[in-house]
DNA sequence: GTCTATATAATGATAGAC
DNA sequence: GTCTATCATTATATAGAC
């Protein structure tokens, strides 16, 4: 209690400015392209200033991945409080507008794959499975023959929006990811969650009795069992 | 005919070995983080060499781009023979472990967005959208109220197992994207791409209403119609 | 805390011998 | 074509004044 400026959130100070600055400049450019001295000027200090903040460059790519991590978790639960990966994503993506540095450096975390990244994508997937299981559970959503793998697909699936949301927006003649571009892109995306891709069960069986023959009578490791289908076509 | 060393498939030279090892390391540690001294030694040479041959670090870059678009093009028959996008994508990471320096120079450019990048990724989707059109033709497929911008669903759904291949792999217990976990991988996405993940319409319909309502009356550019439901539940 | 000045290493690129 | 030696620039990081 004698130093009331050193909670964790501290923000306006110097110190949180050159760490925005760095988030922006790393999110945008990469790491590796982004030199101390831009960060310093995006963040009106001198490059001697930056060092004796963080240490190194290193180190200050530490305080931006815990504070983009800390970032994130203190949104989580608005995040997740639906029960669909679908209107979660919508949601972070609205407001991409605000959050966009962070959600660039969260990108570049994920795929840069440092410890901290490794984790929160172990999070996110962590997360999807719960929120599928309850959907199972609840009757919204199917069962599925390996529900820790399709949790990692549905993750993957999820993520490919924010870290290719450059070429979607091009794509769409946007710059980036407009709400208008998240609008576009709603009801496709629904679609494909909703009713799937092909007509009927051709290709699955087809894909399920190849598994079955070469991994079948073997037995992998894990829960899943590829040789039936806990996944039948709708009964309406 | 004078030169026959002058085709622009030429391999096994000094040059090739140059920019297949600068592909490599772009690929693997990014642009930036890759330095000409650790492609020279990576391929055997001086550093002084590789500017000899291609110019700058920026004109190796363009020869890179190039080389790798080339050589995706010519298998590109091979990869869309399949007129589905899972067969298409298993196909080319079930061959992951040959052509994965390529692959990942592939992610890395459509990342970062240059020229060629965009381009790719624009034949990507044009190649979804004739793959779809074709399956929605000959009734393999559902059809889309959105087919442009399911074909850019799609796209993005596919590349993003590419593009998280690292944490794929590494949340499977794997290194990278191997053979096996791309065979657990199969089961769980075809499960998706066939039924879907919800059990009933709620969520697509109230999507639907909620989009009307906004941008209903104005109507927006494209062909896209949201207020109406092209693709109603199966008829089985 | 913040700066200027500087040390030190690495980078992309050039010159010129062979 | 290929090398060694070197240049000019930029990088991260330090020293020390204020």
């Amino acid at each position: 209690m004698l130093n009331m400026r050193s909670t964790p959130a501290d923000d306006a100070t110097t110190r949180s400015r050159i760490r925005d600055a760095a988030i922006a400049l790393f999110g945008h450019d990469g790491f590796a392209a982004t030199s101390v001295r831009a960060i310093a000027e995006s963040a009106g200090v001198s490059a001697a200033l930056v060092i004796h903040h963080f240490g190194s460059k290193e180190g200050l790519r530490r305080a931006c991945d815990e504070h983009v991590v800390a970032a994130l978790m203190a949104r989580k639960d608005d995040l997740t409080r639906d029960a669909n990966p679908s209107a979660a994503m919508q949601q972070m993506l609205a407001d991409a507008e605000a959050y966009r540095p962070t959600l660039d450096y969260v990108a570049r975390m994920i795929l840069d794959g440092s410890e901290l990244g490794d984790e929160l994508f172990d999070a996110l997937v962590a997360n999807s499975l719960t929120m599928l299981e309850d959907g199972v559970a609840n009757g919204m959503m199917r069962p599925s023959s390996d529900p820790e793998v399709r949790a990692i697909v549905v993750t993957t699936q999820s993520l490919s929006t924010l870290l290719l949301e450059r070429q979607i927006g091009r794509a769409l003649g946007a710059s980036g990811l407009t709400a208008d571009v998240v609008r576009r892109l709603t009801l496709p995306t629904l679609e494909l969650y909703t009713h799937g891709l092909y007509t009927d069960d051709t290709l699955l069986a087809a894909a399920a009795e190849a598994l079955a023959r070469t991994s079948g009578p073997q037995s992998n490791k894990g829960p899943g069992n590829p040789n039936q289908d806990p996944d039948p076509p709708r009964s309406g």
